[in-house]
DNA sequence: ATAAATCATGTAATCGATTACACGAAAATA
DNA sequence: TATTTTCGTGTAATCGATTACATGATTTAT
């Protein structure tokens, strides 16, 4: 039953105006203080509860966020969503999300609807940095709408970005593998237009320059993330004129993909041969034959993003402060590569 | 710089009332189909957007709804919210994604919260069901906010739910075991005050009885769902005067713990100790040991739930449709409970 | 040709809260 | 005592869209 109780109401049981009650509620000085004290106590005597709705519709803030990731079950993203929520809480966000299933078209679609639910501001994930359609993304800052990319990022002028050092992620990585003694390193590829991919890359082919191994080009293969991608660049490499003595994989899941099938072929990990993947998803520590990873810190990635947001939204001004985080990535080295005890 | 554009912008550039605009947009009957025509393309030249705040003001609905889990970065819950995502996206609505990191305080806080916030509908998987405060729950009803619990459910008159058969997930996992020859099978049991639990661990009682294994009060352990807790089951497990020679688990966690307690003492599994657990966590299909474990299609129960919210929301009526929907569970048998192989 | 029906649009209230401005009363100052 | 401040509230506009009702212009029916 209980009806919606409105400031109107409590001003006509108290017999002043809505105007008092909203100065009361809140606690603007120029109130008497017996005033105040009737109609908060009034207010919640009658269940008074702000309607968040119209205060949105008069102020221009809705309270809420939102963030847009390619999927929502994804460890990974699922803790940066986690992160963030958890540091926006207590500033009263609403975290809001969307989906793009990869999907270029969906991602301007979520742009747009989230611009007109009049959110305060956009965290994202960049689904297609080749995609040159930018008018979604300029609509946003158009409306000056904060706007902050996380993980996979692409060159705006005025968005922020929070993101890992790939680059020292794939060159730590490398390096850790030719001190186990690697001398052939073959590496798992992304999609190299999206620069997580390109500099995990740069970072492993600097590594091999550094410590005088040559860089072949039919070591790097194109795999998606998942175990079947991960089996076939095997299946492709072994086939090679100098089949290498190890890989690193941009992801996890084609890392164990390589595993699965080294080891239907017999080759003993990490003896024979070593693998390190990429996100430190949680199997990778649950195998009995533990993969080495690079871990992203998820976690504080969502935590950064949300508090380089919190400072935007501050300054009021309308100097827009370009901030661009990088967070150091976490070799997790595992048995997958390590040799010493064997 | 682009200013909002509204109905009464369109309204002075072409000398005619905001209401017609508003007609003309809405595609409303009584309206000229020049002006409506010109109205349209008038809108779209000054790039006009809807005001979803203030529709939302107007009409009471918000087109949001929210999202209440224990945590987001579990692939369980992850899933879910995205098979809702994935339902409710073609019909408008937004998702609001809130934890309560299993305290009952966050859980209340949130209801409150998303009621204020104007939320069309709440679905959730309760935190605490032993929380006899019912009030949060009491003032989602009673501002006639359709309440949904998915997964972890609550009795509550007018709260539709759907879960799945856990009993049935607890009788099969049990079954199965037995025919694979397991004489004495353990359970390792989440709190039982959740009704999920309970029904696992009755599933698995079942299973006994009906296949003539007496029931043992001390196979029955407490396990959080974590690696640790499994393995500190097994240390109490095997120090009985006849241990086990299998366990079923309610979570994946824990099997997986209790595996490698029991590999760490040199037990075979399958062959001298069969495991299974329950969630079908990504990683229990990766484990070159492979767990057997219950699949509880957290993308159908996501979907289903959102189908029911839909469902609730197109009755205007005030009758009170409270909808039971329970899933069928799926074993997925693998290799740590599968003897036949060897 | 006149009355009735139909059509397209305008007027103004509404959703609930905030706030600039106005105003009378009380308090402080001269 | 007369005048200026200060204080506490009220008035009314505003945020943007929707919609019941009113109104004037056509069209149709008698």
């Amino acid at each position: 039953m209980s009806e919606k109780v409105t400031i109107y109401d409590i001003a006509e049981k108290l017999n002043i105006t809505a105007a008092t009650v909203s100065r009361a509620l809140n606690n603007n000085p120029k109130i008497k203080e017996s005033t105040r004290d009737l109609v908060l106590k009034t207010a919640a005597s009658m269940n008074y509860k702000q309607n968040k709705l119209a205060l949105a519709l008069k102020s221009g803030r809705s309270n809420n966020i939102g963030v847009i990731v390619p999927r929502v079950d994804s460890n990974f993203f699922a803790s940066v969503i986690r992160g963030i929520e958890e540091e926006l809480y207590p500033h009263g966000y609403q975290v809001i999300i969307c989906q793009t299933h990869e999907s270029t078209k969906r991602e301007n679609e979520n742009l747009h609807t989230l611009v007109d639910a009049q959110v305060d501001g956009i965290m994202m994930s960049v689904t297609d940095v080749s995609n040159e359609n930018d008018s979604a993304f300029r609509n946003v800052l158009e409306k000056n709408v904060p706007l902050i990319f996380f993980d996979r990022s692409k060159h705006i002028e005025g968005v922020s970005s929070v993101t890992i050092n790939d680059f020292k992620g794939g060159y730590m990585t490398t390096k850790h593998l030719i001190d186990e003694g690697c001398k052939c390193i073959a590496h798992l590829s992304g999609d190299q237009s999206l620069e997580i991919f390109k500099n995990r890359f740069l970072g492993y082919k600097q590594a091999l320059l550094d410590n005088g191994i040559p860089f072949r080009e039919e070591y790097v293969i194109y795999a998606k993330s998942s175990v079947d991608a991960g089996k076939k660049a095997v299946d492709i490499l072994l086939g090679l004129e100098t089949p290498p003595d190890a890989i690193f994989s941009s992801s996890d899941f084609a890392a164990l993909g390589a595993i699965q099938e080294l080891r239907s072929r017999n080759i003993s990990i990490p003896k024979e041969f070593c693998v390190a993947g990429f996100s430190n998803e949680p199997f990778t520590k649950f195998m009995e034959l533990s993969i080495t990873s690079v871990d992203q810190s998820p976690l504080e990635m969502g935590r950064m993003s949300a508090r380089v947001f919190l400072e935007q939204v501050d300054k009021t001004d309308t100097i827009k402060i370009e901030k661009k985080v990088v967070l150091a990535p976490e070799l997790h080295i595992r048995k997958s590569s390590t040799r010493t005890n064997f």
